[in-house]
DNA sequence: CTGGGGATGGGGCCC
DNA sequence: GGGGCCCCATCCCCA
């Protein structure tokens, strides 16, 4: 057989018997036999499996037994990459596994993943499969979980296109070469992987650029990513508040806000990308339904998020809570769902007075306190401490600070509108509450 | 270009 | 579990 083309890594062959003269009948691509050969080695290991042949290693999830090859485990998962290297001798003899913290049904899930390629997520499963993926050190199946969570909240910045997102309640299944782990694993730390091609199999109108390009979620701890340089708004040079409404509670892309920060709120008056009565409506019903998913997506937190084996003095573990999104525990339940927040970009806290929105409610009023009640007693152009008596509250659009006297008197008393210090605590006013209700 | 300061976001932890 | 406070990091604007 002769080569006769060299395209990169996938080579052509011409058929045995076939003269470099002579029209070519039959081109073979080394790329297609791998694949050919691989998806054949899958489903005999895969059929092996559900046979129990050939099987070496038990693992009991809640009472529930599975039999598997400790060789495919190996090569899945730096977990039983970890446990399968703990005998004696390098590999033991029997292996056993035990896992409670996460249910047969999820780690089926993981397993048949890991024989066929497939993965299948539905939203009432997958912060479960995410999280046993975070223990079991799979990280193409964690970005797998990212992406359909991602998608079915639809935050992406790259595909404001893609208001036809997936609804949570649906079912699709993702697609993917299981060896990839291995190498992967070798190279990048948990929660650190460049997505894998993912192929969407349901939704054909959504880019494959959302998942592939670099993914601030990816980047491993929540305050690294929220300042991700490299973020898909940031590499593009889109604007956030561009493409997002700010009366939308989920509007801000994740690791994208902060690096707006106070000029989105002055580039950006209220509602003034939006003005028929029609997009309003739309806003609306966007906004409950992200709102909703949101709250789906909580709701499917399982008990036990994750579990890291920390121990105090007393030589007792330590109980904390995982972000099935990235690598950071919290103590509580409470403060996890606080941290999620940076992930899902739910905004519940609106400023009444800038449209401006809010991960907490205690950002809210810091915010409003400082923009638009003045409450620091100092003076905004000399600095110095300003009482009722030697200052003044000056308004600037919904902005307000207080100046000295004598900066009023040297700017000019008639550029200035300003108002009584009494009435400066009044408007406008602080409607706290969740999404504009009024408290 | 650079440093300072304001605004904002997020984590820890107490009440 | 929620609210709130404190602290720190980061970004952005401005002098």
């Amino acid at each position: 057989m002769d080569m006769v083309a060299d395209l990169g890594a996938s080579r052509l062959y011409r058929a045995p018997g076939e003269s470099s003269h002579q029209q070519p009948q039959r081109w073979f691509n080394t790329a297609d036999i791998t694949v050919a050969h691989q998806n054949n080695l899958l489903k005999q290991l895969n059929h092996q499996r559900r046979q129990e042949l050939f099987c070496d290693c038990s693992v009991l999830v809640e009472g529930q037994l599975f039999r598997a090859h400790r060789n495919v485990l190996f090569a899945s998962s730096g977990y039983f990459r970890m446990l399968l290297s703990q005998g004696p001798d390098g590999l033991p003899d029997s292996v056993n596994a035990t896992f409670d913290v996460f249910s047969p049904e999820t780690f089926t899930v993981i397993l048949d993943f890991i024989y066929s390629g497939q993965l299948d997520l539905s939203s009432h499963n997958v912060i479960e499969v995410m999280s046993a993926a975070s223990y079991l050190q799979m990280n193409n199946v964690i970005n797998y979980c990212k992406n359909f969570i991602k998608s079915s909240l639809d935050i992406s910045l790259k595909d404001e296109d893609s208001e036809r997102c997936l609804s949570l309640s649906e079912t699709c299944s993702f697609t993917s070469g299981a060896g990839e782990e291995s190498s992967e694993q070798q190279h990048q730390g948990p929660c650190s992987v460049s997505p894998p091609p993912a192929l969407w199999t349901r939704d054909n109108s959504r880019s494959q650029s959302s998942f592939m390009g670099k993914d601030p979620d990816l980047d491993g701890s929540a305050s690294t990513l929220a300042t991700n340089p490299s973020s898909p708004a940031n590499e593009l040079g889109v604007e956030a508040d561009d493409l997002q409404d700010p009366q939308d509670p989920l509007y801000t892309l994740p690791g994208s806000e902060r690096r707006r920060g106070k000029g989105a709120t002055k580039r950006r008056t209220p509602n003034s990308s939006r003005s028929s009565q029609h997009e309003d409506l739309d806003i609306q019903e966007a906004r409950t339904q992200k709102a909703e998913k949101a709250e789906e997506l909580y709701a499917t937190l399982p008990p036990i998020v994750g579990v890291i084996g920390h121990f105090n003095k007393d030589s007792n573990p330590i109980m904390r809570f995982k972000c099935p999104f990235c690598t950071h525990t919290v103590k509580r339940k409470a403060d996890l769902k606080r941290h999620l927040r940076c992930h899902t970009g739910e905004r519940p806290y609106p400023c009444q007075a800038c449209n401006k929105r809010f991960t907490r409610l205690e950002h809210l009023r810091s915010h409003f306190e400082t923009i638009h009640q003045a409450r620091k007693l100092v003076c905004r152009k000399c600095k110095c401490q300003v009482t009722e008596e030697t200052g003044h509250v000056v308004c600037e659009g919904t902005r307000r600070y207080r100046m000295c006297t004598a900066c009023i008197q040297e700017v000019g008393c008639d550029d200035i509108p300003m108002e009584s210090l009494e009435g400066s605590n009044e408007e406008p006013a602080l409607l706290l509450g969740v999404d504009g209700e009024e408290e």
